[in-house]
DNA sequence: ACTGGAGTATCGCTGTGCGATACAGTTGTA
DNA sequence: TACAACTGTATCGCACAGCGATACTCCAGT
């Protein structure tokens, strides 16, 4: 029932204005500096006029800022406003963050919630480590499906059939030399974690680093998002840190995902 | 030359359709449960049809989605894509992050950093200590200039007529029974501030918590934004959590103000 | 003085988004 | 069962809002 984003459909119902406005938003995801509007022009192909009226307008809005040395346009603080709402709305995010600090206050090493997006998990609450090294510690941040523990545990609560096309469809690109990409390793992968009951990512996206990762469940008992407990290999062999935080970490999946 | 949001003003290149699409996003600023369409439609005073058209098109972009038991709309996970952009673009959140990370491992407490947005601070970040409670870890969150350590570091850094400008503006609620509320006891302790180089705020927002904060200037030293570290007074006496932190707090915004 | 690049403004025509209205499923209750 | 009171969805013309073309104003670097 959810609308199609398809291109070719007859959809009158489909307000252009806002998809194009959302359209210059979307831009920066794309991009690491500010933008002329000449580029969000190009970048976007909407014709200059519309873009400087979009752009005043979402700049009166909050949502576009001038950058401090006034040399383009950068995304708004008042974007921080609408992603507030969506912690807040979400009822997974709201259930799982009391349960995720008491899980913290156990394991004392970085453990952080994301949120299934089909091919991707998208960071929704991260709470750091003692030693928080840079690792992107913003939210919003996503990563791939097909390479992260929790990506892994979610796909081992799909049919084979589903989790299959969540793999084919990924572009596997590798992230560190360890990095499984090839399909056969991936899926004996996906196997090992459905008996286990949760999965382990050792160096998948970061050279050094262990992940675990439990999935949570909605009432029917379908995967809608993944926790992971992370800390280093210069401190932890797999054995140790899996025996240690694996039980806690499928512990406070469970409890999350009871509704 | 920043655009006007007044409403009777002759500005034909405001494009209204996407005022109305952020209106309907903005509604849930207000309120803490999915709606419907009609509550929507009322909470906006946009048409039904209007509305309608709205969601679909907002739904199909991500923005939207039904909530998990399809009781009502929620705001989306795409909004947090955007919330990254304007984290990874923000010139003051990028200079911060790895200094706020240092001074978190010196200092052991939560630490974190707010954006200035005229009457209010918006944290962009926010980096816990060991025994975090509950409170709200969420970022995007926003809390009164008046009444927290690092709005009063800001106050002291403006003129005098403008930092009366935000108090009188200000809606001066209380939030503890020790939250300063009186105008002429608010102007001392700004006083205080500028004097110090940093702000003491005991219990403003929270019982029992400590928090000191430092202002971020830009090239121009105007402040932009504030950084916290917070404690709680069961552990510190106010005298030894400055005489502690408060160098080092100063020390880091001096090191993110450096452009 | 020129050129190329910023952002801003003007102004008709057309196409798009508005409102009214009607339709279709759920839930609760008399 | 029928009905009422809700949900969300679809249709369809008219009017006006938003598009594109064009032109203007600054500013930086030749």
């Amino acid at each position: 029932m959810p609308p199609k984003d398809s291109e070719t459909e007859k959809d009158g119902l489909f307000v252009q204005s806002i998809a194009r406005a959302m359209d210059v938003l979307s831009i920066f995801h794309q991009v690491d500096r500010p933008l002329s509007l000449q580029e969000i022009s190009s970048l976007t192909g909407l014709g200059r006029s519309n873009v400087q009226r979009i752009l005043f307008t979402l700049r009166s809005l909050g949502y576009i800022t001038r950058d401090p040395d006034d040399r383009g346009y950068v995304p708004g603080l008042r974007l921080l406003d609408h992603s507030l709402d969506f912690l807040r709305l979400n009822p997974v995010v709201v259930k799982a963050t009391p349960i995720l600090l008491e899980l913290r206050r156990a394991v004392r090493e970085r453990v952080d919630l994301s949120i299934w997006d089909d091919l991707r998990l998208v960071y929704a609450s991260r709470l750091q480590s003692k030693r928080e090294i840079l690792t992107s510690t913003f939210i919003g941040y996503s990563v791939p499906v097909f390479c992260v523990s929790g990506g892994w545990a979610i796909l081992a609560q799909l049919e084979e059939a589903e989790a299959d096309s969540i793999l084919t469809r990924s572009y596997r690109a590798a992230f560190t030399p360890k990095t499984l990409t090839d399909l056969g390793a991936l899926k004996e992968k996906i196997r090992e974690t459905r008996e286990a009951g949760y999965a382990t990512a050792l160096e998948q996206v970061l050279p050094g680093e262990i992940a675990i990762g439990a999935a949570i469940l909605d009432q029917a008992r379908r995967p809608v998002a993944a926790i992971h407990v992370a800390g280093s290999l210069s401190e932890w062999t797999p054995e140790d840190f899996t025996r240690q935080f694996a039980p806690l970490l499928v512990q406070a999946a469970r409890t999350i995902s009871r509704v």
